[in-house]
DNA sequence: ATCCCTTTGAAGCCG
DNA sequence: CGGCTTCAAAGGGAT
């Protein structure tokens, strides 16, 4: 409720891919006309050539799956080319990518007409009646690693959804947006599966992006998550917190002296500069069984910046 | 059958 | 307020 959401852009989510919330799309009434319009003409619907998730495929570049040439992300550097780079409050050039009425762009809340019932959201269901990629049932597990994808709306009584509240899983950052999209490509290209190896890659990748390419990714998330804020005004990280086992902090505290500073470096970048200008990034990710190593990989390539290249 | 691994970013938690 | 921890995706590998 700072962001884009005082903003008060009409554009602002008038565009039509997500990857997190296609349902939104599914209404978009509005085509793309800002600089993610050729983008968005890409028929997201599915190229789930590797099983992609059937709620995901919108991103606006999924289509670079296909482009097994290089990374030429078609996309216009227009996107910024108005503010140089994604500014939070200021980016309103970038066509928004939730459909909404015209009458309440901008000034979105739970209680526009587009969101009418905001109950009903807790049983894992859009006011659309779609299904919330963001929502997982409780089926027992918590975690849910791989929930499943897809769930099928689960027709339990709005009563019901108090007492087994669905979990609603974060709403996805830039990165993750962008691994969702490329991750794809990358197993393509490298013929690799592991997704330790493949998001090692792309992490270097993201690196190599450049800060138009990146920005995008950026406000997607951003839009993301005023989306998500405004589907589920209650939720809150903490919901999932301490769901999941912090096997992560045992083994880094184990690792400490082993990465030492690397998983800290992450935390230390939480920075809300997406684009700092010393890049430090580069954890020498020194993987002993992953082989993070791109055969035909373009992401080594001399074509991307240094960034991967580090040292 | 379940967890680990790995990435970056956002947010929660705690001192 | 600052630093640390957890979670988000994901899928083969390891246990």
């Amino acid at each position: 409720m700072d962001d884009g959401m005082k903003h008060q852009d009409p554009g602002m989510y008038k565009g039509s891919a997500y990857s997190g919330y296609p349902f939104l799309m599914l209404s978009d009434p509005y085509l793309p006309n800002g600089s993610m319009s050729p983008l968005s003409n890409k028929v997201p619907v599915v190229q789930p050539s590797h099983g992609v998730h059937p709620l995901t495929p919108l991103i606006p570049y999924s289509n670079d799956h296909f482009s097994h040439g290089s990374h030429s992300p078609h996309l216009p550097a227009d996107i910024n080319q108005k503010q140089g780079v994604h500014r939070p409050s200021q980016t309103s050039d970038i066509p928004g990518f939730y459909p909404l009425p015209p009458s309440g762009v901008g000034q979105i809340t739970p209680s526009m007409g587009w969101f009418p019932h905001p109950l009903m959201l807790g049983s894992g269901m859009h006011t659309t009646g779609i299904p919330h990629p963001a929502i997982v049932p409780h089926s027992g597990k918590q975690e849910m690693e791989h929930y499943d994808r897809n769930m099928k709306p689960q027709p339990e009584p709005k009563r019901e959804k108090e007492a087994k509240k669905p979990t609603i899983k974060k709403p996805l950052n830039a990165f993750m947006l962008y691994m969702k999209e490329m991750r794809a490509k990358v197993i393509a290209e490298c013929t690799l599966k592991e997704s330790a190896a493949i998001n090692q890659i792309l992490g270097r990748r993201w690196h190599a992006l450049s800060r138009e390419e990146q920005a995008k990714y950026y406000e997607l998330a951003r839009k993301e998550r005023q989306l998500h804020m405004q589907l589920y005004p209650g939720w809150s990280a903490r919901d999932n917190y301490g769901k999941k086992k912090r096997r992560t902090r045992e083994k880094q505290q184990d690792s400490n002296s082993d990465k030492l500073a690397a998983p800290a470096d992450s935390a230390h970048r939480q920075q809300h500069d997406p684009f700092p200008d010393s890049a430090p990034l580069q954890t020498a990710t020194g993987s002993s069984r992953l082989t993070t190593r791109c055969s035909s990989a373009p992401a080594e390539s001399p074509t991307y910046r240094a960034a991967s290249t580090g040292t």
